[in-house]
RNA sequence: GGAGAAAUGGCAGAGCGGUUGAAUGCGGCAGUCUUGAAAACUGUUUUAGUGUAAGCUAACGGGGGUUCGAAUCCCUCUUUCUCCGCCA
């Protein structure tokens, strides 16, 4: 969430940075201001009234001490009566601070000066392309019938076992999965950045930490016997990580890289546009996950879309990468770029990877924060992509690999399949 | 899953109803000494909110309660440890 100290000292900013996302939260942040002021004043009062108990408590201690029961019987009628006047105003002030966090979870993060004005991915700006249109066969297949044609991933084994969107990934298919997953955290690791392997089952408080719930609750599987959520992402829990954590300024960046499955409920999508591989509830993605230094964060930005551009340049597949407008951007994110490779047998781009920087908006949910040489707490930049997403990039692999006599694969991923060809 | 014990500052570890934001040790930081370092000695060392500031308020795993007053008593949840059971 957005700091208070941010809307309180950059207010008409703000309102117009959200503005990007085609939004008016004008009458939002006035609200929030207006709460945060009464906020202030109940608190203050409470504060002083705390502050009165506290001496006469002490007061009726040393009576009770010097044996003056009289006096100190006294005192505790006053005491008592203090605390019931203190009792109203804490139930008033939990009121006013339950509104106000409320407010605040609502608000998305304001999109930076970079990021343009736009409602739909029609606006999204294009700041980079490569490769060229693959050459394809005359009867040229979208993946879907490639996959079933050489038994590779089996959509209709996986409805019997779970349901739509949970395919069966089977020989080369299975092994590709493998192999992509590996080549993705070994490229990672040679970045320099570090792998860990996080549990996929989120609770609570860490999807709050970044920023899932309470805006995406319907996206995510719920396990309501234990109140824990399955990720969509390895973003949540590689995050959180650093949920109530105080970091070293010189720890900073921090690098790390998970791969894990992720589960996306996707409530509402259907159509063609959403068959094969193009949209899974279960799929797998290595993802990039960095803990910056505010004043690091946007050439941190950088060397991430660098590294995604080095993959899908050695994967061989024709992408570009977008600058997203304001109103198709992530909820929590400040500014994003998303990377979208061509699927030739489709004829349309498929989205790959989306690279953001929330800047301080999941660090103060998280409470993640460095320590400055001067020894005051500062809350970090947080960041994260995905390097890579699987499906769609498979989907791209075999649509624009196809020939008369099989699929060829990319050479960097021959080490990792052990063999070349699926036919 | 059953039985028992426990959770205190960066770490270890006292305190078990009266001022305790918390003894002591270690670690960290600053200084004295030293050519420099080590040792020794001295000082310092949590976080959040509010306020121009002094200050005030809150926090001893989380939440609730008893009390004029709670780290200390009670309830509840979570986690950890020991023993038993089960098990990849």
């Amino acid at each position: 969430m957005l700091t208070l100290t941010a809307i309180r000292t950059q207010t008409q900013e703000i309102i117009e940075r959200l503005a990007k996302r085609g939004i008016d939260r004008t009458a939002d942040i006035q609200q929030i201001l207006s709460l945060d002021e009464s906020k202030r004043a109940k608190q203050t009062l409470l504060e002083q009234n705390l502050a009165k108990g506290n001496v006469l408590a002490k007061e009726i201690g040393d009576l009770f001490k010097s044996g003056d029961k009289a006096a100190a019987d006294e005192k505790k009628a006053e005491s008592i009566e203090l605390k019931e006047a203190a009792k109203v105003l804490e139930t008033e002030l939990t009121e006013i601070d339950k509104q106000l966090t409320q407010k605040l979870y609502e608000i998305p993060n304001a999109p930076v000066a970079k990021v343009v004005y736009g409602k739909t991915p029609e606006e999204n700006e294009t700041v980079y392309e490569w490769g060229v249109d693959p050459v394809l066969p005359a009867n040229a297949k979208p993946h879907w019938e490639l996959t079933s044609q050489y038994d590779i991933i089996d959509f209709e084994l996986g409805n019997k076992i779970t349901g739509a969107g949970f395919p069966v990934y089977k020989g080369k298919g299975a092994r590709l999965q493998r192999a992509l997953i590996n080549f993705f955290l070994d490229e990672a690791i040679k970045a320099g950045y570090y792998e860990v392997q996080p549990p996929i089952l989120v609770n609570e408080a860490s999807g709050y930490g970044t920023g899932q719930l309470p805006d995406k609750e319907g996206q995510m599987y719920h396990d309501k016997a234990d109140n824990l959520y399955l990720i969509p992402t390895a973003e949540v829990p590689i995050t959180n990580i650093y949920r109530d954590v105080i970091l070293k300024e010189e720890e900073l960046p921090i690098r790390n890289v998970g791969y894990t499955p992720c589960f996306r409920r996707e409530a509402g999508s259907y159509g063609a546009h959403v068959r094969g591989l193009n949209r899974l509830h279960q799929f797998d993605k290595v993802e990039i996950v960095q803990i910056a230094h505010p004043s690091q964060s946007y050439e941190i930005l950088e060397s991430m879309l660098e590294h995604v551009k080095m993959l899908m340049t050695k994967l061989g597949l024709k992408f570009r990468i977008l600058r997203l407008c304001g109103g198709d951007m992530g909820f929590a994110s400040a500014m994003t770029y998303d990377f979208e490779a061509w699927s030739g047998a489709q004829q349309r781009w498929l989205e790959v990877s989306s690279v953001s920087n929330f800047e301080t908006f999941q660090a103060n949910r998280l409470k993640c924060r460095y320590k400055t040489k001067d020894g005051k707490n500062e809350l970090v930049h947080t960041l994260n992509g995905s390097a890579l997403a699987l499906p769609r990039i498979v989907a791209s692999l075999l649509e624009n690999n196809q020939t008369e006599n099989g699929i060829n694969m990319p050479e960097c991923l021959h080490p990792y399949l052990g063999f070349t060809n699926i036919n």
